[in-house]
DNA sequence: AAATGACGGGG
DNA sequence: GTGTACGTCATTT
């Protein structure tokens, strides 16, 4: 039986002690395929200390856990080498480690940390999301591949559903032990169809709403929407680090399951580091927290998001340009007990979130689809990858065609050592600090890429006695006759991304050439980080600092044509320079540049970002060697503000603190008045030196995340509510794992010994509340203004801008 | 100076 | 899960 379509995702089942992978199929035909692929075996290489035959090591490395299936000897390249490799064989996937460590005794192991299912991916080169022609046949109630080929089949549509839930909250953080789940919105997409809706077991009435008797009844009803509308995508926002990790927990102590898969296997969570991850066999789940947090922040959006928090409200209104209807979140339950208007408000606010969502999926889900297919990595896992984690498959899979083993990561002591030496970075210009009008910013296209390319940077290219090489300014020889993964896939790249452009051009509405573009843009500005990131696996020191050594030298360049030219040279960092216009006009800019671009090589150039009618410049001063950050805010002449570096408090900040930096911020931006911000935080230090503020603007928000005897170190939050409990104002259960509202109050020596619960303080120690929240917050914008501590307190006299 | 613990998103 | 995981900041020890 032939099947065309397009791989979803690849997965491994553990079948009677072998590993066997799995690979969900989307027809053309609109349904999906659960195949296996039977003729597949975990294995890794190792390349032996001694001369040694295959049936000895097969013999050395048998024992009762693991055992080698087979032993063979491979041809492979190490490092550039031609070597003889043993390729150990072996039944289950777990069996790896256990026999990958025994064999350390017998010489140096390779690849053998791959996880199965994306060994598969690249053995076989097969391409998730692209289309497949699969040759299968049926064997015990199973479907196995026979064969699978690349095809020029059209683009299969997904079934996908955007989801939200709200969750009764009477103590602001939900309790999944306490709190039920009391609606859930979802939108979707399935076939032709299309619709959304909200359930909830209260009665409301709006057209939208499907009401049912429980909560019980809510989780049921939900997952058999999914399964009826056969769902291969599902959606959300945060939903790996909350939704769904809420509904399992609910669903335990409901008594119920809670499995949203299309085949055998269950929906659970995964902890990667940073990153939560859902696992539901069969269906894909989409984080779009995770891709906006990793991806996403690229092209037109990308200062807006980076300077606003990553709400789905904040990314929905800067993608959307409309603002989204809100409540606040601890108003929650109080709309689900009240009267049928908050009812409804509740209902719509649930949907108006699952509609948010699917405009954010749709804004950036064909970046992350092009970023699949670019790498060949399965949507599932490029949703929740690094940049780093993206390049270093691309570059596993190109190393594994090219018959070149991949270098192992590096253990903890080699990563310490390439951590204790960073790379010399980029070179910063700072600006003097101020306000100026009229500015143009240059960038280089591609610097880094471009300067890979261009001088052959590689780690299988450095050289010591080669006869033909570039020089670094770092004195590192690059061997031109000699050829390297990375330059040849940025060259690819290159290439790739102009013949897109060209298509894009004839065929303006097709969002994925743009979407594959971005993506290539991507992957390829990644690559320097990946060549100094301390555990990548082709980590060059001499690769990346020679990269960042020529930037030096090409933005240098530019800076001093653009002063020769008769330009102020204002600010430059890493690949760009903001000069000031002074007396010369636009004209004058763009044939500088011009004429810059035509003595620069072949593939670099550089462009045009934009003009500027006004800029607010914050001087960072440099700590150390290392990457000088960006600091300033530009506002283009049709009122684009552009925005770098600036960080701002936490929630685990005061009221007072928040309010005050965000009015500086915005005095600064929208009316370029500093002296106007600096007053704002004087009158507000005055305001706290008077004893005027009101506790809630001072109190500070911070959860207790352990039990309260489980601490080592007894901080603020943890102090406030001990006391609290001693004295018998408060149960243990109502502040253990909640949000815990302090105030700093007089009593005390230590912030400690003066944090009380909100409710319980009596006063406010107006110096922790000047000199540890509203200065610091403040400072951090208008330090860079050349403020100081002092001038803002009241105490010494303004420095000159 | 080193260790500890919280945030981020979600409700 | 072919495991061992982010970067930064404030406060305590």
């Amino acid at each position: 039986m032939q099947i065309e379509g397009a791989i979803l995702d690849i997965d491994y089942l553990l079948d009677k002690e072998r590993g066997l992978i799995r690979v969900t199929f989307k027809g053309g035909d609109g349904k999906a395929y659960e195949l296996f692929d039977g003729g597949f075996w975990p294995y890794f290489y190792l390349l032996p200390n001694a001369e040694m035959d295959a049936d000895e090591l097969m013999r050395l490395l048998s024992g009762v856990d693991a055992s080698a299936k087979e032993v063979k000897a491979v041809k492979k390249r190490v490092g550039g080498v031609e070597s003889t490799l043993y390729k150990v064989v072996v039944s289950s996937p777990l069996e790896v480690p256990k026999l990958s460590s025994r064999a350390t005794r017998y010489g140096m192991c390779y690849e053998y940390d791959i996880p199965f299912a994306k060994r598969y991916a690249i053995d076989n080169d097969i391409v998730p999301l692209s289309s497949y022609v699969a040759e299968v046949e049926e064997r015990d109630g199973r479907l196995f591949i026979k064969s699978m080929k690349r095809s020029n089949g059209n683009a299969v549509n997904f079934n996908i559903l955007w989801f939200d839930i709200e969750v009764y909250n009477p103590l602001g953080v939900p309790r999944a032990g306490k709190d039920p789940v009391i609606m859930i919105s979802y939108s979707y997409k399935s076939g032709g169809r299309s619709g959304a809706s909200v359930l909830t077991y209260k009665s409301i009435a709006k057209d939208f709403v499907h009401s049912v008797k429980n909560e019980k009844e809510l989780f049921s009803e939900f997952i058999s929407k999914v399964k009826e509308l056969d769902i291969d995508i599902i959606s959300g926002y945060n939903t790996a680090n909350f939704d769904i990790k809420y509904m399992l927990e609910r669903a335990q102590l409901l008594g119920i399951s809670f499995n949203l898969s299309r085949f055998e296997g269950d929906t659970k969570l995964e902890k990667h580091g940073l990153v939560e991850r859902v696992k539901i066999a069969g269906r894909v789940h989409v984080d779009m927290y995770n891709v906006v947090k990793f991806i996403s922040i690229v092209g037109a959006t990308e200062n807006i998001l980076r300077f606003n928090n990553k709400t789905l409200k904040s990314v929905y209104e800067a993608i959307s340009g409309n603002k989204k209807t809100t409540v606040e979140k601890t108003d929650i339950f109080k709309l689900w007990d009240g009267g049928r208007k908050e009812l409804e408000e509740l209902a719509e606010y649930n949907l108006s979130d699952s509609l948010a969502l699917q405009k954010v999926y749709d804004t950036f889900s064909p970046i992350t689809i092009e970023l699949a297919r670019e790498t060949g990595d399965v949507l599932s896992d490029v949703a929740v990858s690094t940049t780093g984690q993206l390049v270093d498959y691309l570059l596993m899979r190109h190393a594994a065609m090219a018959g070149e083993i991949v270098p192992n990561k590096p253990d903890d002591n080699e990563m310490r050592k390439r951590e204790r030496n960073p790379i010399e970075g980029a070179y910063v210009k700072t600006p003097e600090p101020g306000i100026y009008d009229n500015l143009v910013v240059f960038d280089f296209r591609g610097l880094y890429p471009s300067i890979i390319i261009s001088y052959n940077i590689d780690p299988a290219t450095v050289c010591k006695d080669c006869a033909d090489y570039y020089e670094s300014p770092l004195g590192v020889k690059f061997n031109k006759e000699r050829g390297g993964i990375m330059p040849r896939i940025l060259k690819e790249f290159a290439r790739k991304r102009i013949s897109i452009k060209q298509q894009y051009k004839k065929n303006p509405d097709d969002v994925y050439l743009g979407a594959r573009s971005q993506a290539l843009k991507i992957l390829s500005n990644s690559f320097y980080g990946y060549l100094g990131y301390a555990r990548s696996r082709w980590y060059s020191r001499d690769c990346a600092g020679s990269v960042t050594a020529y930037g030096r030298q090409y933005i240098k360049d530019a800076m001093a044509a653009a002063e020769q030219n008769g330009f102020g040279v204002l600010y430059g960092d890493t690949d760009s320079t903001i000069l000031l216009l002074g007396n010369k006009d636009k004209d004058a800019a763009l044939a500088f540049l011009k004429g810059f671009n035509s003595k620069l090589p072949e593939n670099m150039e550089l462009e045009l970002e934009d003009f500027y009618r006004r800029g607010v410049f914050v001087g960072k001063k440099m700590e150390g060697g290392g990457g000088a950050k960006k600091k300033y805010a530009l506002i283009s002449e049709s009122g684009r503000i552009k925005i770098k570096g600036f960080e701002l408090v936490r929630r685990d900040w005061s009221k007072i603190a928040r309010d005050t930096q965000r009015r500086v911020l915005e005095i600064i931006l929208q009316e370029g008045n500093a002296e106007k911000a600096a007053a704002v935080v004087k009158s507000v230090i005055k305001e706290l030196r008077e004893g005027k503020v009101k506790l809630s603007e001072l109190a500070i928000s911070t959860q207790l995340r352990k039990g309260i005897g489980n601490y080592d170190v007894k901080s603020p939050e943890l102090a406030a509510a001990k006391k609290a409990v001693e004295r018998g104002q408060k149960r243990r259960d109502e502040v253990e794992h909640a949000v815990i509202s302090y105030v700093v109050t007089k009593r005390g020596s230590s912030i400690s010994d003066k944090a009380e619960l909100e409710e319980f303080a009596d006063s406010y120690d107006a110096d922790y509340y000047i000199n540890h929240q509203v200065i610091p917050a403040t400072m951090r914008i208008l330090k860079e203004l050349n403020f100081d501590e002092d001038e803002l307190k009241g105490l010494g006299t303004q420095k000159k801008l």
